[in-house]
DNA sequence: CACTTGACCTGTCCGC
DNA sequence: TGCGGACAGGTCAAGT
């Protein structure tokens, strides 16, 4: 369930791996991948260099020298890892090392550069280490100097396309997905405007709606209401405007936190919680139904808004009258 | 047009 | 122990 700040995430690990690189194969068993453009991909991907990853919404988007682009949604459980030269020696020296792979086996820890880039992607609740490919791989990159990036999906519903870097802003998804929540010029009034544009649903499905704004999903949007004290089922017209400005504020500060976090605690994430996901850590509800609110130690309790798991403390978010 | 619901997928977890 | 079914959620298509 990358979202905004998941995917930024692996925006800045790639961009520090990937320029430069040229790639030597392509490999891919999913026809959701390149679906119509087999020779495509021969054409424009092989021999290319990479010129730079950029991020917009949660779309990545890695530029190519050939002119091409591989645009990519992670979705819910895409993943992208990279894996070095060094990443492969280093595994190898392991298993020639007895003692070290028995370690490796009680406390599994993938250098630091892999840990970021799983960072918020998918298999929340598996171990983060293993060989590569896996059952769930349906892309994989080979580059000249014999590293590769896998992309990883266990349900299937993300996508990786290759299409020309002047048409990316053409797609559909590029065409409706509205404003960057944490550029300078998405002000508070911009904010409150797009979210009165639908003044009848809930507020959380507004949050949601990429065309409202873009990179929200199910953890932030639950995140930023309790921090706003908003209840999530509360339609946008009864929403006070004082509230939306506090929503502005605690959505904005919620995504920050949550990059900063995303660059920072990769290595304890994994040592700590490989099995448990990480930008779980730092949430306040999401997913702590039977926990105390943080803010006032009432039961938090999980109920259904706009079709989503939704988090809140009841006494803290008011259902409206 | 505004808004809601279901489909796409597969792995996991829960109850029987 | 196995089995069925509910559930997870981003986005689009189809529904009301």
């Amino acid at each position: 369930m990358p979202e905004l700040p998941e995917v930024e995430t692996i925006r800045i690990g790639l961009a520090k791996l990937l320029p430069g690189q040229v790639i030597a194969d392509v490999w891919h068993d999913w026809q959701k991948s390149f679906p119509n453009a087999p020779a495509d991909v021969a054409r424009f991907m092989l021999g290319a260099k990479i010129e730079s990853v950029r991020r917009r919404a949660k779309v990545l988007i890695i530029e190519l020298s050939s002119g091409y682009s591989l645009v990519i949604h992670l979705k819910m459980t895409g993943q992208l890892i990279f894996v070095g030269e060094a990443d492969k020696k280093d595994r190898e020296s392991r298993i020639e090392n007895p003692e070290s792979e028995k370690l490796n086996s009680q406390f599994p820890i993938p250098n630091s550069s892999e840990a970021e880039l799983r960072f918020g992607g998918g298999h929340p609740t598996k171990s983060l280490i293993g060989e590569l490919p896996d059952k769930s791989t349906r892309v994989v990159l080979d580059f000249t100097d014999g590293s590769k990036l896998f992309f990883n999906d266990q349900r299937k519903f993300g996508w990786m396309r290759l299409i020309p870097t002047l048409e990316v802003p053409e797609i559909d998804f590029m065409k409706k997905v509205g404003p960057e929540p944490l550029e300078d010029d998405f002000t508070v009034d911009k904010f409150i405007t797009n979210i009165l544009r639908r003044r009848q649903s809930a507020i959380k499905a507004v949050l949601l709606d990429q065309t409202v704004l873009a990179g929200v999903g199910n953890i932030y949007a639950d995140e930023s209401l309790w921090a706003a004290k908003i209840h999530p089922s509360t339609p946008v017209s009864k929403v006070s405007k004082t509230k939306l400005v506090t929503l502005y504020s605690a959505l904005r500060d919620v995504l920050n936190l949550s990059i900063e976090k995303g660059g920072s605690t990769d290595k304890n994430y994994v040592n700590a919680e490989g099995k448990k996901g990480s930008y779980l850590t730092f949430a306040q509800v999401f997913r702590k139904e039977g926990q105390p609110c943080p803010r006032c130690g009432h039961e938090i309790v999980k109920i259904r808004v706009a079709g989503r798991g939704t988090h809140i403390c009841p006494k803290c978010q008011k259902v409206p009258k």
